[in-house]
DNA sequence: AAATATTTATACCATGTGGTATATTTTAAA
DNA sequence: TTTAAAATATACCACATGGTATAAATATTT
């Protein structure tokens, strides 16, 4: 049986989650949180126990949704070099997604949280570290098949692809230009060509 | 003649820049400021009209302290290609360099203003946009000079470049790691290399 | 349906916020 | 050295902040 509270609890991270990601967790106010979600002080503290727990939960459930979407993505085929193709694919609507969604999670709550709040930014760590980790998987098993060059360092691969990606993000947010990402998405798969795919 | 207010407004700006920079503008209270200046909130609204033109002039004094020190790095070239390898060497110092000066202004700025507080924003825009047309110049230099290919579009590269390490700066900055500039510095001379110089 | 436990709303707290009017001090001019 | 002007400090403003004790309302169990 789904309590009352839990439900309500998913609603408010649902509905804030975005918010603290645009603004960030110093610029968000309660004010904003009661506003978005219809509810009282009462309400929220009674299923977070602060602004900061809200705070990591939201970062999280954005997180989660964008790489839910890239798993989804990814499911459009099975082939490791196939999956990192749909990786750079995905960031080609990145800046759309993102938009959605508040921003991009990783970029904004990076910043934000930089000597500011260690637990959050100790939760960004954590996400970029296991995202990086995935993709080097990946390309390892694009190894084991017999696809991808064996000479390449797939964790280091994995963070050019995730820096060089990153950067676009940004860039692309700065400036209000999804162009950067298209330039850095096939930049990237010209790498992947390149680099690793064998020939 | 300089006048008094002249000293401590510079004085002001310089000392409350790289709280701007790391704190960003909404975290950053006027008690963090008449905290460091030593200063009375009536000096500092003496001198500055609100908080948000003494962000922006903060900005803008963070902004061209990395200016000029890429300028200053420059000069040890005159050579519009080497001038290019010497942007890209910069930043290899870059992690300590923009620590000092509470981070990469572009970077901390161009997050924590969109959606925000638009002057800034758009001041941010203005800076990427004079540094890329100012790579591209120095590209369309090396062109006429004979030193680089003339199919290459200058500003598109230009913003290449910049994105490249702007992701870096990122990654770096979110990871605590360094070795993201040494990469994408390396990544990037080759492609200097590989698509610029004439062969 | 009554009693109990859980969840939400209300009203409040101390403290901090950006900003300002005015008094005081410091600087420059006469 | 006196006087006028500019710069800084003080004391305050109204309002917003995160958080909480408690009352009211809603679910859940018996």
């Amino acid at each position: 049986m789904i309590s009352k509270s839990e439900k309500t609890t998913k609603y408010i991270i649902k509905t804030v989650a975005p918010i603290f990601n645009r603004k960030g967790y110093a610029a968000t106010t309660m004010s904003d949180l009661t506003a978005a979600t219809g509810l009282t002080k009462g309400a929220i503290y009674g299923n977070f126990k602060n602004k900061e727990e809200l705070a990591i939960k939201s970062f999280n459930f954005s997180v989660n949704q964008v790489l839910k979407s890239i798993s989804t993505h990814q499911n459009k085929n099975k082939s490791p070099l196939q999956k990192l193709y749909l990786i750079t694919d995905f960031y080609k609507n990145y800046y759309d997604f993102s938009k959605k969604i508040g921003g991009c999670p990783i970029l904004n709550t990076g910043v934000n949280s930089k000597n500011k709040n260690n637990k959050l930014h100790h939760e960004v760590m954590l996400i970029i570290d296991k995202t990086q980790l995935n993709i080097a998987k990946l390309i390892n098993h694009g190894k084991e098949l017999g696809y991808i060059n064996k000479n390449i360092n797939s964790i280091n691969f994995s963070r050019r692809l995730y820096s060089h990606i990153q950067g676009a993000v940004f860039m692309s947010y700065a400036m209000n230009d999804k162009n950067y990402l298209y330039v850095a998405v096939e930049e990237m798969n010209h790498i992947i060509k390149n680099e690793l795919e064998k020939a």
